[in-house]
DNA sequence: TCGCCTACCACATTTGAATAGA
DNA sequence: ATCTATTCAAATGTGGTAGGCG
């Protein structure tokens, strides 16, 4: 995958969306009650950019709250659909994988986390309706924590043991084929298989960043940029799936979920005994972007469609190009801005990345949300906490910000 | 001592280049 | 000369496991 940095390093390893947190601290509120609301939607994460956006700023300023989450995992019945907040009119999102999901989440799903990185399975897989055919949109993925604890495996359940460790810089996956045609992505389902977890805070190649033993709630994001090079973005749409909820772990604690993973994932086909295959449907995590091949074969994007980015993303390199042009800068077409020969290639990819992935680091904006923003671990501080070796714009109110807004919910 | 993390392993799949055949 | 199918090797992803660390 390539990161921003490997394009311009001169840009440090993040990209912060927001502004800095002089009053923040490391602190989690006690939580741990039932009925804990899902922190980011309790309060507008970033507000600031939402002022930019003008399809309907105020939707988004005043979210609906949602459902108490549950205590652990397992022991509800997943909703029937995606819980949504959007100003896209008429955009509704549904989980392809939503059975084999439900399979893990009636177990507890655990997802491995590791220094170098590691793929979710299942992973997330939407089909999109309602777009408009001709407007651009981006697809966004991200990971929030759902409460405010730790946890421990005790044996036959998940329990909460003691408080959460400090957030971490929040980064959001964008899928590689954006920004595209709403034709395009409701042509097929779109597959994030290629988010990866991690546990290093010093990461660098731009994965989503996770604590081990916390829970953790997927969750996806439809923006609409205007066009190619639009100083202004229309709405954003924001879906989480409960089923979709996880415990990240570096091992695995619930042997019921490594069986699950090893009959599941083709890639684990090495440990199943009997060569047995996983029934449902066969593989479940395929996926236009190549999920798994034996079910689907990759459909490249039509060029004239997807990215085809004719120019150089407004005015050259720079973070707010990257921002309005994350799948330009991967792939890389001909005409943009060749990578930094001081990062010759991501250490994690031994091979070019056709459908690698960018990553924006969010911060958590002022304004208080129900986690307070972390103190980033000190190889951040100087990106978070002061602004980055790079400026990027901070709108006022009633401005207009060419980068990526993280939806409130 | 315990819980968690890391590095390494073997195995299966994926991917792309090279080659052969139509 | 071009296209398609096949083969092969390297890269990648997977869970298991032993050992280290706090």
């Amino acid at each position: 995958m390539y990161h921003p940095q490997e394009l311009y390093p001169s840009l440090g390893t993040s990209y912060r969306l927001g502004p800095p947190q002089p009053g923040a601290d490391s602190s989690f509120p006690p939580a741990l009650a039932e009925g804990y609301c899902y922190p980011d939607l309790n309060s507008p994460k970033l507000d600031c950019f939402l002022s930019g956006i003008e399809a309907t700023p105020h939707t988004l300023a005043a979210p609906p709250p949602l459902p108490p989450l549950p205590p652990a995992l397992g022991t509800e019945p997943a909703p029937a659909a995606a819980e949504a907040l959007h100003s896209l009119p008429g955009v509704s999102l549904s989980l392809e994988n939503r059975e084999l999901w439900k399979e893990f989440n009636s177990v507890g799903t655990e997802m491995i986390i590791t220094k170098a990185g590691r793929r979710m399975f299942p992973a997330c897989r939407v089909s999109v309706t309602g777009l408009d055919p001709e407007a651009r949109y981006l697809f966004l993925l991200d990971v929030v924590p759902v409460d405010g604890a730790r946890y421990r495996w005790q044996g036959q359940r998940w329990e909460p043991s003691g408080k959460a460790e400090p957030r971490l810089p929040d980064r959001v996956y964008i899928h590689p084929d954006s920004p595209a045609t709403g034709a395009h992505w409701m042509r097929q389902p779109v597959s994030f298989h290629r988010v990866k977890l991690t546990n290093s805070t010093l990461d660098p190649h731009g994965h989503l960043i996770l604590h081990s033993m916390h829970k953790y709630q997927p969750r996806v994001h439809l923006v609409q940029a205007a066009q190619l090079c639009s100083q202004h973005w229309g709405g954003v749409a924001s879906f989480r799936f409960p089923e979709t909820m996880f415990i990240s772990v570096t091992a695995y604690q619930n042997p019921q979920i490594t069986q699950l993973k090893i009959a599941a994932n083709p890639f684990a086909k090495g440990f199943r005994e009997n060569g047995r295959n996983y029934a449902p449907g066969g593989p479940c995590d395929s996926t236009l972007g190549g999920d798994i091949r034996e079910s689907e074969p990759e459909q490249a994007p039509e060029p004239q469609e997807a990215a085809p980015a004719p120019a150089p993303p407004c005015g050259g390199p720079s973070a707010e190009a990257y921002l309005l042009h994350p799948a330009a800068f991967h792939g890389a077409p001909s005409h943009l801005p060749t990578r930094n020969p001081s990062f010759p290639e991501a250490p994690d990819s031994g091979r070019s990345a056709p459908y690698s992935a960018a990553f924006l680091d969010l911060h958590s904006g002022p304004g208080g949300s129900g986690y307070p923003a972390a103190v980033p671990p000190a190889p951040f501080a100087s990106h978070f906490l002061q602004g980055g070796p790079f400026s990027l714009s901070y709108p006022g109110p009633g401005a207009c910000l060419d980068v990526g807004s993280k939806p409130m919910f």
